[in-house]
DNA sequence: ATAATGACGTCGG
DNA sequence: TCCGACGCCATTA
């Protein structure tokens, strides 16, 4: 497609700049893997951030709060089985409707149960 | 470009 | 087990 971009040197648009309420490719990436999460398992935000090869858990952090409400995001908790900040009660009551594995503390996931990876699952 | 901000992770005490 | 201090990273101001 012809001039599409128009790549003069100074009439560029600020297109780099990212719109407003629309997610940025890392976050793209983040959501799209946990849609993937199958209901009963969980991902730590530190375990999203390695699967995915890039970003750090604070950051796929960053993405959940922005742009979670429309997946699976209570799938998606602390490294220690904990559920989200600002979740807790809401996530909690979910885990037990899926039949994710709890510790006897009913409180955490079991993560040694229910932690699950994209290669396992596929 | 620099600083501040988190739905985080790890280590020490 | 419960903090606090640091490190880490994308995003935003």
């Amino acid at each position: 497609m012809p001039g599409v971009t128009s790549p003069s040197s100074k009439s560029r648009v600020p297109r780099s700049e990212p719109v407003a309420g629309l997610p940025t490719p890392f976050a793209e990436e983040v959501l799209d893997l946990v849609e993937r999460i199958p209901s009963g398992r969980v991902m730590a935000y530190g375990d999203v951030a390695a699967a995915l090869g890039s970003g750090g858990a604070r950051a796929v952090g960053t993405v959940m709060a922005r742009f979670g409400s429309g997946v699976p995001w209570h799938r998606v908790l602390r490294s220690d089985g904990s559920p989200p900040a600002g979740h807790e009660t809401e996530a909690l009551r979910r885990y037990r409707t899926e039949r994710t594995p709890l510790l006897p503390s009913g409180s955490r996931v079991d993560m040694a149960r229910a932690r699950w990876w994209p290669d396992a699952g596929t």
